[in-house]
DNA sequence: GTCTATAATTTGATAGAC
DNA sequence: GTCTATCAAATTATAGAC
């Protein structure tokens, strides 16, 4: 794709094409000249909006990081009840997914790389989860007694579990369910109700 | 860790040394020189006993990747009954996991990078899980009216999903729910009952 | 702002002594 | 087998013309 789409200017460009290499070939895989070639630019230009790659991946990665915790939060920290929460959880996570299907492996993958700068970067703007309130939303429920006696901290795991992994390990999978695209994504859109169900059955008294 | 360790001979140390750096840095990651003072020798001796970076790679991927797939298929085409079967599978994992936690990240990450090598490597040798079987198993109990009616592929992906998602996203996990290495050592020791018993009560009449 | 050409640095790989 | 020294290739970064 070395065509110039003439719609953005070349900084804009250059975002769009690092994201696109960034996101799919992590910060070690990636190389400037195919960033530079996907924006249908030279490497040189890279350098002049962005000083090095260093801070050029540094923007990137904080846009995708704010894809992908603030959206968590929001959810957590609403006050929907505990099973309208947790649909909603599932159910924006998985459409965020479905249009941007690297987002986790992109954003776990760095973190893992270094989660020093992961804490500076992503969770000093006060955008890290807070999964506080849903936690003792859980164990207000335990003793209300409208659900089973759960490890909140596990049922939390199981939930986001099942709602990202299969986004994670998705070449993997496809290959070994032998499911072709379509049919991963039509998975995915049917996950939005199958999760919550499996977990209400799993707890509800 | 530049000491050697005259336990093993240099061909040895170079493949520990070689394990290490890759699992934890991934192929585009790594550094020959990283591998080289790991193991406490020179570059030169790397390209010595094993031709180049790529060949290097090959032998450790196959190694670890022979440790994630097989392990499954024992578990997903002996003749347990379903609940055990999925109880081992669990518990037989996170244990793998224990030992080596960076194993389901590093043979995804670089399945993900590569899916056709991947095929050739580790499918060609008969290794790649068959989960055939398996779903055929949940079909059966569904009929025998023993389990609630649940589209078998999804049950599939909930239990590996709930397995593995918690070792490849860890330090996103253990930062956000403040836990130390213990704690989450402690965690995963936990689930290896708590998610047989989360979906025996999800899907058991 | 954008380019070409080139420098500087990093990294994988080899030559040759011991 | 193992080392030091060095090369070659890949990759990031800059200089300078337009």
């Amino acid at each position: 794709m070395v065509k110039k789409t003439k719609d953005k200017g070349a900084e804009g460009r250059i975002l769009a094409a690092a994201r696109k290499v960034f996101t799919t070939k992590g910060m070690a895989g990636a190389r400037m000249q195919d960033i530079a070639d996907e924006a249908g630019i030279n490497k040189a230009l890279l350098h002049y909006y962005f000083r090095d790659k260093d801070k050029l991946f540094e923007t990137i990665f904080m846009g995708e990081a704010q894809k992908f915790f603030p959206k968590i939060n929001a959810i957590f920290q609403s006050d929907d009840p505990l099973f309208e929460k947790m649909e909603k959880f599932v159910s924006e996570y998985i459409e965020e997914m479905q249009e941007n299907p690297y987002l986790p492996w992109f954003v776990i993958n760095e973190v893992n790389r270094d989660p020093e700068r992961f804490m500076q970067s992503v969770l000093g703007n006060d955008n890290r989860p807070k999964p506080a309130k849903f936690l003792e939303q859980i164990e207000k429920e335990i003793k209300k007694g409208t659900i089973k006696r759960i490890s909140p901290v596990h049922l939390l795991m199981n939930l986001i579990s099942m709602t990202i992994f299969p986004f994670v390990a998705r070449p993997m999978i496809t290959r070994n369910l032998r499911m072709s695209d379509l049919q991963f994504k039509q998975a995915m859109e049917q996950r939005k109700k199958e999760i919550p169900k499996f977990i209400i059955d799993a707890i509800k008294k």
